[in-house]
DNA sequence: ACCAGCTCCTGCTTGC
DNA sequence: TGCAAGCAGGAGCTGG
């Protein structure tokens, strides 16, 4: 599923049970998912207390009292879902049983929380607090769309030199972080530039109205609760409706939707997957 | 040092 | 209706 705006979407929606309970209860119905789940899983996690959660790129991180971190990445079809404990009752969680691809169940006095992941894309690592930024998954990565870092001096400078595609250099997130192939697609749609211009080429001019672009698509999905294509929904079960707000991503074959352009929406695939732009408006 | 392509995995959609 | 091919939001690895 999950880009940044679903990633952070499914954090928020996961902060007001988390942060500040303590986990009565943790365990792994698998081995691995695309890198080993730690097999002291269920002892460094229960009895533990949940200090607050943040993320960085797509992985949300779950920071303990004891300086424990737990990194989430969910991949293509992750999920996690939450299941709020019925008040009187006692005893055990009143909640139904584990359902297919459920991997990771996480139980604290508010209720339950659920990681499933048919595609096992996903991962869910141990860190420490003291040396998080230098995590081998984080500590290459480029700025986040919000952050001071990204500006278009920034981005200039990142991909002068670069002889891959604007759409290819823009999905690596160590040029910048969080973006997927729909974030990609949008935001060269609003900036009126072509998928397939060479990166080293994107110059000033377009990288002016490139760095906006990528900061309000971002924003507006996260007002959206993120896109629903398939798997992705909210921690509730909600889906995210970003989805109706596309210019171009899977809509292939309709008219471009800026004022006067007339153009249609072409899907190539480059690095074999599918870029959806305006080949009229889009230079 | 790049960069395009392949790969991991399941399941939904498409086309014959 | 049934079946197989194609495709999917990510990203690490390989080999050119």
């Amino acid at each position: 599923m999950p880009e940044l705006p679903e990633v952070e979407t499914v954090m928020r929606g996961m902060a007001p049970m988390m942060e500040g309970a303590k986990i009565t209860f943790a365990e792994a119905y698998r081995a691995d998912l695309r890198q080993p789940i730690p097999a002291d899983l269920s002892a460094r996690m229960t009895g533990n207390v949940c200090k607050h959660l943040s993320r960085r790129n797509k992985y949300i991180l779950m920071h303990f009292n004891d300086g424990l971190v737990a990194i989430i990445h969910l991949g293509m079809s992750g999920r996690i879902t939450l299941h709020e404990k019925i008040r009187d009752m006692p005893g055990s969680l009143a909640l139904p049983g584990l359902l297919k691809h459920d991997h990771i169940v996480w139980e604290t006095d508010r209720g339950r929380i659920v990681f499933n992941d048919p595609r096992r894309f996903g991962l869910m690592l141990f860190s420490d607090e003291d040396s998080i930024d230098q995590h081998p998954l984080l500590k290459d990565l480029g700025p986040e769309p919000h952050s001071n870092r990204f500006d278009e001096r920034y981005l200039l400078a990142a991909l002068s030199g670069r002889r891959s595609p604007i759409k290819s250099a823009l999905l690596d997130q160590k040029v910048i972080a969080g973006l997927g192939n729909i974030y990609v697609c949008e935001s060269l749609w609003r900036s009126g530039i072509s998928p397939r211009r060479l990166a080293t080429n994107v110059g000033a001019a377009r990288i002016s109205k490139l760095v906006p672009a990528i900061r309000t698509v971002i924003s507006e999905a996260i007002a959206a609760g993120g896109s629903t294509l398939k798997d992705y929904a909210k921690v509730d079960g909600e889906l995210g409706y970003f989805q109706h707000q596309f210019s171009v991503y899977d809509q292939e074959g309709k008219l471009c939707r800026r004022d006067e352009c007339g153009g249609t929406i072409q899907r190539i695939v480059q690095s074999g997957r599918s870029s959806f732009f305006c080949p009229t408006c889009q230079r």
